[in-house]
Parts: structure tokens; sequence; C-alpha cells
DNA sequence: TTGTCGGCCGATCGCCGACAA
DNA sequence: TTGTCGGCGATCGGCCGACAA
């Protein structure tokens, strides 16, 4: 996925990804201890070796496929502890400037949102922000738009503003969503419009419950050790 | 699974089980040619072997965890072409006699047993060999009971005899059943009471549809190579 | 501004007997 | 005997504004 979807989506908790050349420590216990399975066949070399000295040689962006979530992949390769720097290289998309930015808007789900009655109370400064703006702000004429998931897959809802106070609505098409994504009250979404305006949403799920279960981790390092 | 429901389940149309210590040829090219993955790493002496002698060293009843479809696994021993036989040994519970007796009745799903309306017409002679009889016949009062699937798993159905002309109607639980257990018209249910009474169901699906997707056999041979 | 809820209307579910194959 | 279907009541889905936080 492109970087900038990525860091909307990590949100201000997460760390920046590394810089390409730059250079890291890589723990391998530290790895073995938050991974989900224990590897099979390790040199012992690696148990008895506290940290390696490490370029990182790429950097890429993903999405997983299930639960929408947002991951780097940090290719690591090894280098002598004193050998020379390599000058470090920015994002390619960094360097362009303006097709870098993205606005986003981030809520977290409410009851009434995540429910069965099928209803998204859009809040007004995300709707006037993000949103294509309605044909009539007076009228309560309801329009059909699509957002996209980082998957790239669309997903179409009907936008609507009415109610005493008048305030901006998603119905037809915002149930199917939160079935399909399995979202519940307490995730988060992210809206973003690209500079071309059309509008993505990403996932951050609400970690503070059944933690240590599913044993994934936003930020998967190691590879390059082949 | 007991064997006499795999008996009850496989049908007419299915090969009577193997007895152990029997002896049988195996024909590799035969196996390699209906798996669904080609085997690694397979010795080239396996290819230019036509058939090799083997001696049945254990035969196990299974029924598939997803599809309730039952399996067998059989199990060979490779013997030299003149080495002596084995006394052969009849399946363990078949020489009990009484226990091995199970009465059972197949029916094929008809589309209003299948469709989304929640009904299954039990045939007659099914509801008089099979099923508990009802406290009073000519009465309409429903009942329930339950009927377990190869598993272990309990269903529970309404059970009602009414219409004109009257019959024997399950409504109540059926839905669940046909979308818990994915029927489509055409399949067949084998109902079949234990000694004890206690009633059993098993699955056979139509395959003479949707052939040649899923690369799944009925009797699975092999193992005993180690 | 926006979260929650009672009301309400339309769609669907699923039980019923009628009827015909 | 039993497969299919129209009818129907009950339930559910989902859109609405009211109202309060």
């Amino acid at each position: 996925i492109p970087p900038k979807f990525w860091r909307a989506c990590a949100g201000i908790s997460a760390q920046e990804p590394p810089i390409v050349n730059s250079r890291v420590y890589y723990f391998p216990q530290g790895h073995i201890d938050q991974a989900a399975s224990e590897p099979q066949n390790l040199s012992p070399l690696v148990y008895s070796t506290p940290f390696i000295h490490c370029r990182v040689s790429a950097v890429n962006f993903f999405a997983d496929p299930n639960t929408d979530e947002v991951f780097l992949k940090i290719l690591l390769r090894p280098v002598a502890g004193l050998a020379q720097d390599f000058p470090p290289i920015a994002d390619a998309a960094e360097g362009n400037g303006d097709d870098e930015k993205v606005e986003s808007y981030a809520k977290v789900l409410s009851l009434s949102d995540a429910d069965n009655r099928g209803g998204f109370s859009v809040p007004k400064s995300c709707a006037e922000m993000i949103f294509p703006p309605l044909n009539s702000e007076d009228e309560i004429l309801p329009q059909t738009f699509s957002m996209t998931d980082l998957h790239g897959t669309a997903w179409e809802f009907r936008h609507i503003y009415r109610g005493t106070p008048k305030r901006h609505l998603f119905t037809t098409g915002w149930k199917n969503f939160v079935d399909s994504k399995i979202l519940i009250s307490g995730d988060t979404l992210i809206f973003m419009k690209d500079t071309d305006g059309k509008v993505f949403v990403g996932i951050r799920r609400n970690m503070s419950l059944d933690e240590g279960e599913k044993g994934k981790e936003e930020v998967v390092m190691s590879e390059g050790f082949a």
C-alpha cells in the first residue's frame, strides 16, 4: 500500500518507519520472544548473540488481507561493525512532495455505529473535510458514494443529512461494511482523501481488549538472513 | 466412527472395506493420478514400479469433520511376493453380533427439503422405522427430539404430524441444520437407529454435479511406506 | 455536536393446509 | 404418499426524528 496511507492508518502512537540504508540493531531474542511460534532449527549461535548490526535494505508497506491492519516488512542485511555508512535513502514517494499529502480523519466507532441497526454518525468536520459535499446542504436528498479499502475493494454508502438537529449519516450499505469487516465499537476507522478527491478507508482494531490472543504484531521485522 | 455407521453411510455403491491381513496390490501410479497435489521428492523407483504386494495392516473408519462424508484409511505394509499369508482378522466389532445391527433409512433431499423455507418431509416408513413414535398419532401435538451427527454433535428438531393428508414433518431446527451442514437438494441423509434407540445422522453429498473440483476421495489409501 | 433509543414500516422467515403428482 | 406452493402471522432489519449528553 502507499506509504502515505500507512502513515495515516498507523496513527501517532506508531514509530516512524526506518529510512533505507540507516543502521539499526537487530535483537534476535526479542524477535523470538514476540513470535507466534517458536522457530525451528535455529542455530545456537543466534541464541547467544545479543544483537546484530544491520543495515535497512528495504521497507515495505502492507495491509493485512483479513483484518485491514497495516504493518511493515523491514528487510535487514547484517554489516560488519565498522563498515562505512551508505547514504540514507528517503522514501521515494516522499520526495515528490504534493502527492504525499493525505487529508485524514479518524473516528472511534460508537456503540450505535457498530450495533445491528445499520447506521453511522458522520462527524461534521469529517463530512466537510473528507467526503464529497452533498448537492444541497439544506435538502435531505440522499446521495451515494463509495470508499475504497486498502485492498482496492470499493464499498457503497448512502450519505444523508437529516434529523433534528441535522447531522450527516451513512445508512444503506453501512451494515454490510460493518459485518464484512467484523467491526465492533471501539475500533477506529481512518478516512483518507487522496489529492484527486478519492476516499479511502483503513481500520485500526481496538487492541485494549482480547489482548495476547492472536500473536499478531503491527510491525513484522526480519527476513534477510537467508 | 463405528464401522456399522460407516457401512450405513457409505451406501451400496461403495466397496466393502478390506479385511485386516488380507493381501492386496497397491498401484502407486493410480494413487498419484488421483492425488490432489503432486507428491514431492518421490523416488524414481516408485514411478517405474507398476504395483506392490501389500498386506492390509489396519483399516480405520472416519467422517470428514467439515463435510460429514465418511472415508477409510487403509494402512498397507509391503510384503515379499511369496511371503506366507497371515490369518485374516475380521473387524473386531463384527464378531460381537447384535451391536453391529443398525436400522437405517436414506432420503435424497427434495427441493422443498433444502430450500430456505425450513421444513423437511419425513417419509412415513422412515418415521415409523427410525424416529421415536409421537405420543399420540392422532393428535398434532409436536414434540422435539434430537439426532446426533457422526462427530457427536446433537441437533434438535421439532417433529409434528399434520397437514391434509397428514404427514410427518420436521419444522423448527431443520433450517439451522441445513444451513450448518450446507445441504442442497440431491444430497442424501442417512438416519440410523442404534440398538438403544439413539438416532444418528450421516450425509452423502451429491457428487453428480461440481465434479473434479475438490480433489477429495471417498477412500484414502496409502500410508505405511515410512 | 452526536450517541442512543422508541417508533414504524417493509422484507423476510418460517409454519400452515391445500392440492396435485 | 409426499413435493410444492400461496397464505399468513411473527419476527427482524433498518430508516426516521426525538431528545439528552
